[in-house]
DNA sequence: AATGAATGAGGCTTCATTCAT
DNA sequence: GATGAATGAAGCCTCATTCAT
């Protein structure tokens, strides 16, 4: 049956919780971590202040909890779009491709997550997340190196430039410097293509 | 009424207004603006913390103060080391060089322009300095776009993804993630022109 | 009632705004707006500092508020009180009486509205209050001095006159230098209605 | 010889003393004793703030100099022009023509001693300049009223009155409420004569 | 004597956190 | 569980005062 709420609740979305991630995704993305005060966080999630302490035991707590979500929640779409048996060629589009449709759905978890990336306040599970990811992608590239694809170059230099170089196509769309159509997108992803790309024989 | 310690300067430099602007730029990388504590770059600088106020009117001012100096100075640099009459692959060349030559030399002020690149305390002058190299930039690429050696696609796009790639890469160094070698400089520049060249593929 | 230590209100009055306005009140008129601090208003409000602004949104809010309060009880009781159809010899004895009782029930609140009338900090509103008070007392003199009861000179400046002798008959009272008693304070009015009144003299 | 002036002071009165008191009487007058910082009243005076220092130890000093200053020219004023052998009407009107003329020629000097009478800064040879100006007033009301021309109350009532009555117009006049004309002041004195005289009588 | 940069305590205000309701 | 008033430490900034020049 679909009538699973509890009574009561006046309005908005049913899980507390989330509104207050919610609320504090925005704030956090706006103002940055110490520029957020608790009670701008609870009206923009529409609770009371006290009410973020039923669900985090602190601020901390909450931007490493919203953190961990986010970034989690990317790697595992990078994980489960990942294309075992494909080319090189192919696994690099299926990813950036990926991480396109991410970044337009959640705009504001790609900006946090890039913004508050190595922050004082995230803890070593946090960091944990992130480093997973960083080296399944830089085993990535050594796989292609091995095979030739790639230039024959620092492997995570070469993911950096290209992860930096999304990060910056990102950047300009979010500061609406660019409007990122798909075929833009698709012409990104050959540039960065060809920054890895070994071209050097015929 | 205390006693008579304090009131000669201490030790250090000659010029407290240079100290104050030292020890604010080794905060605000630290710690972020927010979570920086006047009387925390007071420390950094050797100062009282009510010194800072007779060289700066407010927080914000001395940030915008900070950020001024030195986006002035690598706008500076890139402009004067620009090679007018050199060929786009040249241009590039220099102009990466350039870069890593700032970075290099003062990492700190490059993690600070970068990580406060359009945040709220940034006032209009501030913002203008920056839009002054980004059209710079993004004239060179036009330019060179005219020319057939780089890709026929957005020159705001294609500027962002270089100047992205480089972020990451001296991120990524700045985070200890690589040593920056010359060797590695240049393959990642090589790397970088590959990104914009337009090689002619059929 | 449980007897914790802290978060509960720990004793006095119910009404946290009013322990607030009363404790201001006490510390403005010893020391002035400029000599008082947020923190001895709180500690004779019995209350934390911080709690001072879940009342108002600044000190000087707060003193306005506290002006507004005492002068529209002033105004109040005199339009009240003020005896519509009487002789103007006694609408004069019904006001002093009034502002003598009022003088004498909130000594702190009467010295208050006398020491910061017309301060800098007080805003428009604040202001307005003052300026009906004293309109309808020019009001009333000129009334009186159309039926030839009064002075014939400027009704502002016997309004004035008058209320300038009653303030400096207060002042004198709170500052010890007399003792106010019934009959002085009716040989006192009787004088101020020697001031004003119109004795026919050839 | 008129050239007593030491070399090189480029313009300006010649005494920094004095341009000192006038600048804090001036401040004070506008915001207070609390409400104005020292640098304002050496910019006021045109000297740097520390100079002040030189002349006053303290800004409690300070405030008390300029208080005794101008206290003691109304009282050294008062004594002078105090006609022994003329009758009370007469005292009383040279009295009041003295103070008028006082106020009129230094309202800033005026506004002050009246705003700053009784403040806690002030210290007890600041206070005594002020007790000696009352008894003497009061001894004169006590001298009249046994010759039978005062009301028979309190001498210090009115005394007070008269005072407060006076002041209540030199306020209004400040504050532009009323524009003070001779025959205002001359209407003013009759009006506070009969105050204090004793009409009982034909 | 005169200056004004420097100091640091203290003022106003904010905010993470607690707890009685 | 949910609330929001209350707390007090800490933040930004001011200012009386000192002292090298």
């Amino acid at each position: 049956m679909a009538a699973s709420k509890k009574r009561g609740r006046p309005a908005g979305s049913d899980d507390r919780r989330e509104d207050i991630l919610e609320g504090a995704l925005r704030c956090f993305v706006d103002r940055g971590f110490h520029g957020t005060a608790i009670p701008q966080i609870a009206q923009r999630a529409g609770v009371a202040a006290g009410t973020i302490y039923h669900y985090f035991p602190s601020k901390e707590a909450l931007v490493n909890a919203l953190y961990r979500k986010w970034k989690s929640d990317v790697a595992q779409r990078v994980f489960m779009a990942f294309p075992q048996g494909a080319s090189a060629r192919e696994q690099f589009r299926v990813l950036w491709n990926e991480m396109v449709a991410f970044a337009a759905a959640h705009p504001d978890a790609f900006a946090f997550i890039e913004l508050h990336n190595h922050s004082s306040y995230l803890d070593a599970e946090s960091a944990a997340i992130d480093r997973n990811l960083k080296d399944f992608a830089a085993a990535m590239v050594m796989r292609a190196q091995e095979e030739g694809l790639l230039k024959p170059m620092s492997p995570v230099l070469l993911m950096e430039l290209v992860f930096g170089a999304f990060n910056g196509m990102m950047r300009a769309s979010w500061e609406k410097r660019i409007e990122l159509a798909p075929e833009m997108v698709a012409a990104a992803e050959q540039a960065c293509w060809d920054t890895v790309a070994h071209h050097g024989r015929p």
